[in-house]
DNA sequence: ACAAAAGTGTTGCAGATACACCCATGA
DNA sequence: TCATGGGTGTATCTGCAACACTTTTGT
């Protein structure tokens, strides 16, 4: 036997990440959910996901399943963590890559919510097929103890921002306000965003510098061009 | 089809660090390689790994395979990260989940070095098989990123330890002096390490304090007791 | 007594926080 | 002119790096 075991499936997950309005308003962090159709968990509510396919790579079939399942097209996939625990599906053995990404709220729209397709907010999502509980919680977990400005800044938002609405964006992440002179000392000093030289018109006082994210990012797995102490 | 494809094969591999003394002397962060004896790459030198067996964990895998080709056995591995590239072993379709773990001396020694294992430097290991190379990379820019006073002191050394040892193992990780008034503040600061009330007697100096680790670790996954932020 | 390493104190710098204050705009 | 949020200045606090200094052992 040149390959002792076959028997394993290999899957991806995806975990995505949005800043809607709850039902009171308030900006929170939401995920999309799929409900099942077959069997293993049938009917229930999981993340998107699905089989990876001979000739992709395990990040290209995240985009896709995804893609497949919510429409959904996120520009950047980060790898969180690989789950396998032999018991975790139920009859067969699957082995889940689970990826995370960030999407800006018009292209959270772009999901085909729906019968089978749901926004759930991020904090009280349980009771998902498998070990997705778990999944989420880890996912939300490292978004919380992980933002960075560049980052969330590209991802959640336009281009073009306003400091304010990158606070805000960290703010509905962290779940607590934040002081807006220190916020903007602290973004300055980063060096991850830069100004563009226009201002934001419109709204009922002094109009806003706009600003831009820089930066190629790659930040959390191989393949970064320069990583820290390199 | 309910399970449209079956040819991906997973494997694990691990990255084990040790601190061993080089050609000069110097303590350096050194790895455990194998010989591939079968052909993908045969007679190159790999990262110590194997297949996953139908029913064991993904963890398991890797203490198994770990043991089976180097002796090695630690008692904690970290996953590190996923490697999937559809070209990344030639012919076939090969996931790897990488572990990664930290080993004292002692247990160091335990490797069966002989003909087809052989412990190397590190930072000038390169020309291994597959995209070995990359991962061992990575594994030694996250080990340099995100040293813990607990988790090197837990697995790098006995469980008791005088500072001046803790501090010597931050040195030979990072590859630098470190001022040990400053270092010992920020251990005591850190919480993660605590006296035991003796001493080490025998040096030709006054007698350090002996410390051991505190802590439950699993520091960096699922599964966390307590995550910070929970 | 001396060497060597353990361990303590002190100072200066850098970054973060808190908060007072001024600026520009739409209504 | 006032309400609203944009934007600046500044005192204070906190943590860390640097380094001088004292203490305790073995020889």
């Amino acid at each position: 036997m040149s390959t002792s075991q076959q028997a394993i499936l290999v899957a991806v997950s995806t975990v995505i990440f949005a800043l809607l309005p709850d039902r009171r308003g308030d900006v929170r962090v939401h995920l999309p959910l799929v409900r099942r159709t077959r069997d293993p968990y049938g009917d229930q509510w999981a993340l998107p996901g699905g089989w990876v396919r001979q000739e992709e790579s395990l990040s290209d079939a995240g985009r896709r399943t995804l893609a497949e399942t919510t429409g959904l097209r996120p520009s950047y996939l980060e790898q969180l963590y690989t789950f396998g625990r032999p018991d975790r599906s139920p009859g067969q053995r699957v082995v889940s890559v689970v990826y995370s990404a960030l999407v800006r709220n018009h292209e959270a729209a772009a999901a085909v919510e729906g019968e089978n397709v749901r926004w759930t907010s991020a904090d009280d999502c349980t009771g998902l097929a498998f070990d997705h509980d778990e999944i989420v919680q880890y996912a939300l977990w490292r978004l919380r103890t992980k933002v960075q400005f560049a980052h969330v800044a590209q991802h959640f938002l336009d281009e073009r921002f306003s400091l304010a609405q990158l606070r805000g964006v960290h703010e509905a992440v962290l779940q607590r306000s934040l002081d807006p002179a220190n916020f903007r000392r602290q973004v300055e000093a980063s060096g991850t965003v830069v100004e563009t030289g226009e201002r934001q018109t419109g709204g009922r006082h002094r109009p806003p510098k706009l600003y831009r994210a820089v930066v190629p990012d790659g930040s959390a797995g191989p393949l970064r061009t320069a990583g820290p102490l390199a």
